[in-house]
DNA sequence: GCAAAAGTGTTCCGACTACACCCATGC
DNA sequence: GCATGGGTGTAGTCGGAACACTTTTGC
């Protein structure tokens, strides 16, 4: 078929050059949340094609020669929206022989689009990537962000097919971060009160994952917030402390388990 | 530069087509664990190359077009060792600029090999695998399989540049399946004795991660072990019952977050 | 005063730790 | 008997769940 054949009968080390080659998309589940409409939400974009359905899709792109897999996916963040404060962490690698492409003609009967070299059976490999931003942070880009929206998580319309997979996961890694790392803190302002974690909390997990009274005597027995000393009144009320995270005394805490629920 | 600057300036939607190529490897990161000698292995692969030193990686091979990643990695798997038995599971996606061979002419003072279009910046992609086999079917495989050895994981020789990172983060992987997974029951034999399975997570985890009377009630209360009834003797001492791990019995507990320890 | 939100304290209970102790076998 | 490894039981302790209660604000 090809050399690595031959290659591979030769050696049968390490591997060093012969093999197919592949375009790489890298995609990203980029997650928000809303405090005051106490939901989360996912940065879609809509495919523009030749019929006159619209579907969505991940934000993505492909990995370009001599760009890093993370490079592309700041990459395709810095062209969607404009935000400083973000975490970013690989996701997952999916394959399909299903094309993006593939989905679209089942659903709607239309004969291949003339794009050249792609076919149904285009192999590719997706490298997604998982994503939370500030909501005051996360407005869209106007120019050449076109077609980019953020959805509720509970809103979101069809995606094309493979990007489901990654969406799934993707918010099964946002609840399992919340649980098990500070990201929450990457994703708050500086400073914040304690009902607001409390409430990136229940937008997340939903309500009844613990009991605010609970949920925060746990989270200051950890002893990496600090009280500024401020207060902010929110409306009516007592008026509640500002804290800010302490990395200095997070950092031995770093490579503990540790449950943040 | 190429089309898909273009492409991407026209539509600004999911991508489709038009990126540069890339080779895909699959790296398996490949354990196990001799309960006699009380030690954790992994496979590794001798690069043989024009020079006199033999460095060593892990068992890898180019993802064929038509191929998926899991199948790949399967491949490496069915091409080394003779194992029906395994778990197997997807790693992290690696990527790199410093080629394999990079390192080998550092250390090594070599002009490059005459390999045709290898480049020094030649981009790479590994995705990489976990695997863990049971000990008595991970013999290796006479024909096909030379330089393919296993390794105590403290006496692992120097790998070839990126195959460190991939060993470090599979070892990372392997501890955090034993805890909270229960992997370990795919990996032993159908029938098996509580002690052999506190053998298994002290090799792995070290002596003191736990007391075996506490680590036997904690796993009998989570009551997917059926006795067999029939007892084993392993040379002087009361005979040891014989538990097998009851699928149906753990399905409930399937999604719960859970700790084996 | 009253509602609303922040913050504190207290009781109950299950789970994990650290042992001590009993049981069955080989020699 | 006695060493060896398997298996059981228990007292102490820690931490989380549930919930009552207090404090401070706006109106």
């Amino acid at each position: 078929m090809n050399d690595y054949l031959l290659k591979n009968d030769r050696d049968r080390d390490c591997p060093t050059d012969g093999g197919d080659r592949f375009q790489i998309e890298v995609d990203n589940a980029i997650f928000s949340v809303d405090l005051d409409r106490h939901r989360v939400l996912v940065l879609l974009v809509r495919q523009r094609n030749s019929s006159r359905f619209d579907r969505w899709c991940l934000p993505g792109t492909f990995v370009r020669l001599g760009e890093s897999l993370e490079a592309a996916a700041h990459r395709i963040m810095s062209e969607r929206i404009r935000a400083r404060n973000l975490y970013l962490e690989q996701l997952y690698t999916f394959d399909g022989h299903s094309d993006p492409l593939d989905d679209r003609l089942s659903h709607q009967q239309l004969p291949p689009p003339d794009d050249g070299n792609l076919t149904l059976e285009n192999p590719y490999i997706s490298v997604s990537y998982f994503a939370l931003v500030r909501w005051d942070e996360a407005r869209i880009m106007g120019e050449g962000a076109i077609g980019t929206s953020w959805y509720p998580l509970n809103q979101v319309p069809p995606l094309i097919a493979n990007y489901d997979r990654i969406l799934q996961y993707g918010y099964k890694r946002l609840r399992n971060k919340l649980e098990y790392s500070p990201v929450a803190f990457e994703v708050l302002p500086e400073t914040f009160t304690l009902s607001e974690v409390y409430q990136l909390y229940t937008a997340v997990l939903g309500e009844d994952f613990s009991d605010y009274s609970n949920f925060r005597s746990r989270l200051l027995k950890l002893g990496f917030l600090s009280d500024t000393g401020q207060k902010v009144s929110r409306g009516a009320g007592r008026p509640a402390s500002l804290y800010r995270f302490d990395a200095r005394a997070f950092e031995p805490l770093k490579d503990k388990p540790m449950v943040f629920i």
